[in-house]
DNA sequence: TGTACATCAGTGAACGCGCGTTCACTGATGTAC
DNA sequence: TGTACATCAGTGAACGCGCGTTCACTGATGTAC
């Protein structure tokens, strides 16, 4: 009864707390779009009823239901970075600097694939920023394009630049994240960090003596 | 007008063509959901409306909205599967057999968006087999495998198994027809193409000789 | 210390909409005689 | 060749629902005097 998704006898807030609401609607509508993990199957009444309160009350602190959802993806994306940012932080070893980063990523896909799910579909992204130049996933790709140079710089590879590097490390974390963190796909999956470690060693990234560190799994073929 | 989504004076059915119907509403129910890419947005009135024939019409072809989705599914698992198997026939090389059948994947992402992406959604493969066990994307995934396997014959390789390269590919597949042919993700994507002949130099899938196709674009980063 | 008042966070009722699904029906088609 | 009838593909109207959003309102809170 302590938590229950509808909270009743809520405290009106007091006079100039009105913004205390505001806090409380985001929490809610983040909480609620991370168990559906679709912007279009959150509903407004729904929110006021975790929240506690009636549907018009949201219409105090937001337009719309779109602007609710700027201001809960604003968020998630924010705490997105910052994980990422968190995990490279006072690692010295680029390459292992690197790999926590990718790490980092599944992790939040695994504890959040609600988020994860909204966060990385286009009505996410559009919902955020209407200039697409500007996705609000820009700073954590950047992010990843740094640690891959910080390798590069330490020693000599393929050839390839950073920036095609970035783009196929996020291209098979998201496709691993999707499957199997979202979308649950019926596979024996591995555990993610081995194919993760499997991808640094391909891409030559996984440290200067490139030590293989992959696979253990079946041989056998259906 | 002679095609627009709602059709009028539609002929009726002679008696015992009553399945002509039950083509049409599952024709109209994939072109809808190929515009929509999401079961959920797909509604029976608009199945109706597309078909020219007013909703409780289909009832007398599908129990509900779920049985004909399973029906589009079904199909559309179909068609998914046979374009892949075409890929590859009477291609003898079998690293170029394995390119192909990347190179076809990629193509039914880019075709049909919509499709591929109810198609690798957890409701999508939930719709067409309850059991798990049996995904109906299960052929397609076999398909792969093979064409890694001859892969693997005509050329000693990495030491990883077969069924540890086609998740990496399948993987890392994914996550490119999503991130660019399904969301859209504002990147400066290289074609498709380069990303693959990267992908299959990594994983040592290019040839015996492991030639190297790799990358063009920007040296700089932002 | 006591009272009248302005503020404004949150309410209750209602709007028009599209949804999945049901039900009793209609009326063209084909058949039996 | 002509008529009565059974079939059954598709209809029209309605159901109860949840949705986003609006509007005029209420009543506790804090302030001015």
């Amino acid at each position: 009864m302590s938590q229950g998704t509808i909270r009743k006898g809520r405290p009106r807030a007091r006079r100039g707390e009105g913004q205390r609401l505001r806090g409380e609607i985001i929490a809610a509508a983040s909480s609620l779009l991370g168990e559906l993990g679709d912007a279009n199957q959150l509903s407004m009444r729904a929110v006021a009823a975790a929240v506690g309160v009636t549907p018009p009350s949201i219409y105090r602190h937001f337009a719309d239901k779109r602007a609710l959802l700027v201001a809960v993806l604003e968020e998630r994306w924010a705490e997105f970075g910052s994980v990422l940012t968190g995990a490279a932080a006072e690692v010295d070893d680029p390459f292992e600097a690197l790999r926590r980063v990718g790490l980092a990523y599944l992790r939040f896909a695994e504890e959040h694939p609600g988020h994860y799910r909204v966060l990385f579909s286009a009505a996410g992204a559009a919902g955020v920023s209407q200039d697409r130049s500007q996705h609000p996933g820009g700073p954590s790709y950047s992010l990843l394009v740094d640690a891959i140079e910080r390798c590069l710089a330490a020693s000599a590879s393929s050839g390839r630049s950073s920036w095609f590097l970035a783009l196929q490390m996020l291209i098979a974390g998201h496709g691993l994240a999707d499957l199997c963190m979202v979308q649950h796909f019926p596979f024996p999956w591995p555990p993610p960090e081995e194919l993760l470690d499997a991808l640094l060693d391909d891409l030559g990234l996984s440290g200067p003596q490139g030590r293989r560190r992959t696979e253990g799994p079946p041989t056998s073929a259906g």
